[in-house]
RNA sequence: GGAGAAAUGGCAGAGUGGUCGAUUGCGGCGGUCUUGAAAACCGUUGUCCGGGCGACUGGACCGGGGGUUCGAAUCCCUCUUUCUCCGCCA
């Protein structure tokens, strides 16, 4: 959410930039600031009625104390009267708020200037590529017969227990998922990272705190009875480890990231091309967060780049970062650059990780705030996370990439995980 | 799941209808003293939304929501959470 400050200031920056997202804000802006003027209104009428209302009755307190009954009986006289249109404007006030607050809700957050203009992932720019494709040998195959061929991952089986999206690992394919997640975790320690295990159900405070409610509702599972929601991302329960808390200056940028399986509905977006590992209900995924300073948050995003980056090149999988184009960005995110690893039986990109400054736009919601070191005043925190890593791209990567005849390589920094070097 | 008790500022803990945004202690911050530190002493110390260039000023907030009243931390209803006892249980 956007504060109502930056709109009120700098309304024709705001429209201005988010052009880069394709979206004409103009009537949003316009409306809203309409609204904000209202409400300043309402509020002064109302908070001197009741100011006066406050004195009344402090008078009257006063006269009853003294034990002048008839005048107190007096001063009550029109008091209804008062309380009836005090009632009214602050009823309409709630009101007038609770619409601007709809109207705000609706406008995503402004792209950062390096953000390139674009519709499509056709706009992003790569940003810097590493490692070597692999080429593959005759007989090589997508992951979807890998996994069929050495019994590691079973979808008819999660069918069975549940439904499709959902698959089964097994065996070594079950020990490299945790192999995977152990790595990456004990990479982030060593990058700095605190590890959190959060709760994976969350409560619609939550849910709003990160951005998912309202509007995403449908791409998460609801537990109805409870009215808690299954998390997609680690990032949900994490970041709001934040919420209506106010840190020190000192006390950034915070870095915690944790390991937590995620859930998506992801209604309505099967296809040809999300076949096997591609697209999952249920996946695991390890997370990674930072809360940063507002001047350094930049710098931030950069440091997690590099993190990621440096688990791909020791996983030795070919990649490229690419920098998202305003049309191709969340609805939150100022800055995102998404991860990409070649899938060589595929011959795809695969994304394997977002990572994202959001800035101050889901501070605003969580009310994540900092104070600098002897200032009175309060100020946003800016909220970053990344995927570091989901793991069922990265797992079919490792599959198809590193197919022999004679059976899947590990790659030499996972050995100690898993425990094996080759699935045969 | 059953029965009972409770929820107050960073923490502890007063306050049961009238200047209570809230006594006090601890902690934090600033100062005096000291070569420095501690101790002692003095002062200060919540958040949000308005108005004003500013000094300053109005309003809201005592778990959440609603109600009674001229006036609610205090009374009533409701929800949530925590604690104790019983039951069940990885």
């Amino acid at each position: 959410m956007l504060t109502i400050n930056l709109i009120r200031e700098q309304p024709s920056f705001v429209i201005e930039r988010l052009k880069i997202k394709n979206l004409d804000a103009t009537e949003t802006v316009k409306h809203v600031l309409e609204l904000d003027q209202r409400r300043r209104e309402l509020q002064a009428e109302s908070d001197s009625i009741q100011a006066e209302l406050n004195s009344l009755s402090r008078e009257i307190g006063a006269m009853m104390k003294q034990g002048k009954k008839d005048e107190a009986d007096a001063a009550r006289q029109g008091i209804g009267a008062m309380k009836e249109k005090q009632k009214q404007l602050a009823d309409t006030l709630e009101e007038v708020t609770a619409r601007m607050q709809e109207e705000l809700v609706k406008l995503p957050n402004l792209p950062h200037q390096l953000v390139a203009p674009g519709t499509s992932a056709d706009d992003n720019v790569v940003v810097r590529s590493g490692g070597v494709k692999p080429e593959l040998y005759a007989g090589a195959v997508a992951h979807w017969d890998l996994i069929k061929r050495y019994d590691i991952i079973d979808f008819e089986l999660g069918i069975k227990i549940t439904g499709a999206g959902f698959p089964v690992y097994k065996g070594k394919g079950a020990r490299l998922q945790r192999a995977l997640v152990n790595f990456f975790l004990n990479e982030g320690e060593k990058a700095g990272y605190r590890e959190i295990e959060p709760p994976i159900v969350v409560n619609e405070d939550s849910g709003f705190g990160t951005g998912q409610l309202p509007d995403k509702e449908g791409q998460m599972y609801h537990v109805g009875i409870d009215n808690l929601y299954l998390i997609p991302t680690a990032e949900v329960p994490i970041t709001n480890i934040y919420r209506d808390v106010i840190l020190d200056a000192d006390d950034l940028p915070v870095r915690n990231m944790g390991y937590t399986p995620c859930f998506r509905r992801e209604a309505g977006s099967w296809g040809a091309h999300v076949r096997g590992l591609n697209r999952l209900h249920q996946f695991d995924k390890v997370e990674i967060v930072q809360i940063a300073h507002p001047d350094r948050s930049y710098e931030a995003l950069e440091e997690m780049v590099a993190h990621v980056e440096s688990l791909l090149v020791k996983l030795e999988l070919p990649y490229r970062i690419v920098r998202l184009c305003g049309g191709d960005m969340s609805f939150t995110s100022a800055m995102t650059y998404d991860f990409e690893v070649w899938s060589a039986a595929q011959q795809r990109w695969l994304e394997v990780s977002s990572t994202s400054n959001f800035e101050a736009f889901q501070a605003n919601r969580l009310k994540c705030r900092f104070r600098e070191k002897g200032a009175r005043q309060t100020t946003l925190c800016h909220t970053l996370n990344g995927s570091a890593l989901a793991l069922p791209r990265i797992v079919a990567a490792l599959l198809e990439n590193n197919q022999t005849p004679d059976g899947i390589m590990i790659p030499p920094v996972l050995v100690p995980y898993t425990g094996f070097d080759v699935i045969s």
